[in-house]
DNA sequence: CAACATTGTGTATTAAGTACACGAAGCTGG
DNA sequence: CCAGCTTCGTGTACTTAATACACAATGTTG
């Protein structure tokens, strides 16, 4: 690997979502500062994925970069929420203490461009070398300690991702190829903490005509199996209509 | 005035749109390359209204810094579109022209965060001091010669713009306070280049009740003169729905 | 007062949103 | 093997919004 050159005062950080079937994930880094001896732990809390930008790399290639080191996964949904330049990131007495610990030589004035990451939970092993990588429930993230402003970060982002699912097919991102309308309809409940009515959520996807029955049923379910679906991208660009409804 | 450093690698860029009555305009700033004697005029073109950040302010700070400067006004609407790292960003031969003679000692590896701005056309003057500031037709763009990747930057502003104002009542920000129904079917129709049934606009906007029609009529005008309205963001907030409908 | 320009209005049809309940399929355990 | 469990998959009636379409009313100007 080739060493690069970083731009001391831009990083990206990475928001990243995943979907159990359940609930909603975030993805989060352990932090941990150690003694001298390297033995007993002071403090730890959780971070974004995120890293400064080298100097020969735009800012998608390194948001990719950061995600490729966590997950193993290239073409992973990628989308910018932000940029902040607050300039109070490092101000906190517990920042200072990480700082003056870890961070030595940081510029004090940092730029940090956000990006929403979507994943589906089953391609994706983590990969925990020498880095704590795990899922929390989104539910979660209220009550822990997050690094710098990683909390308003990830706020914003659960925001921004909240508002784009209403109006593009992203959600299909954090499902696998194939999946059944349970677990859409629980995937949408998830992100927008609402509640469907199963008939008439399944009336409004048999509008969408990007969603495509197949016919592979689910197997091996205590149940009725549920019949599997596909989202199509084709044929959502092909059908998409642009409806002027400036909400009332 | 105190003299601020500048972060020399991160620039904010705004894209300033007003609105005429009659077509979307554009905010543009002329550039000029003089010769030694400062006589002779070597190359022109322009450039949206952007500058480098302050050691000590924030993003959004700086944006409403640059416009101040620009227009005289406070409170203008501004909202971020993007940030953008590409790395040729100066390389074209034009820039490098450019760049030898004015920007020397600029980083070369610049971080732009696009802003986007909103103004009402009544109540600006141009502040044309030392720079040549003017309104652009937006359908003139394609056809100038813009400096660095603005062009780029100027169609990013306006697709978001374009979304935006689908989804929230943005668009009354290049309105004066009172406006008439036809000005504001004009607006979206120039905001969205297409047109409108006159009755079903109306339709449309009797249902948002946050435009409330006023007692208040045109003067002065050669023709049946019309109802004056207003925007009431209190009402809007108070009475927006939130539909989930991905569109089809 | 005639000509002009622009405002302001209504109806019929189609499409989408909402509220609501039950039989069918397949597995499990006794 | 069948009773019970769990989840799947479906239809109807009502309300609300979208679309297509044409003409009389108002105020100014010459």
């Amino acid at each position: 690997m080739i060493s690069h050159k970083i731009v001391p005062n831009i990083s990206v950080d990475c928001v990243v979502f995943g979907f159990d079937f359940e609930k909603l994930n975030v993805l989060l880094v352990e932090r941990e500062l150690k003694d001298e001896k390297n033995e007993k732990i002071l403090i730890s809390d959780h971070t974004l994925a995120g890293y400064h930008i080298f100097e020969d790399e735009d800012l998608d290639s390194a948001a990719s970069r950061i995600l490729k080191g966590l997950t193993g996964l290239d073409n992973i949904f990628l989308e910018q929420f932000g940029a902040y330049g607050q300039l109070d990131r490092v101000s906190s007495p517990r920042e200072k203490l990480w700082f003056e610990h870890i961070n030595k030589g940081f510029a004090d004035r940092i730029i940090t461009v956000g990006y929403l990451a979507l994943i589906d939970n089953t391609k994706v092993t983590l990969r925990l070398k020498d880095r704590n990588v795990a899922w929390f429930p989104v539910s979660m993230v209220s009550e822990m300690e997050l690094a710098f402003d990683h909390k308003f970060l990830f706020y914003e982002a659960l925001q921004a991702l909240q508002r784009k699912v209403k109006v593009e097919p992203i959600a299909f991102e954090l499902l696998p190829d194939y999946f059944t309308l349970s677990q859409l309809q629980k995937l949408y409940e998830a992100l927008l903490g609402t509640s469907f009515d199963k008939r008439n959520f399944r009336k409004k996807v048999a509008q969408m005509h990007y969603v495509i029955p197949l016919k592979k049923k689910q197997q091996g379910v205590a149940h009725k199996p549920a019949q599997y679906y596909l989202f199509s991208r084709e044929v959502y660009e092909k059908t998409r209509k642009s409806r002027i409804s400036f909400i009332i």
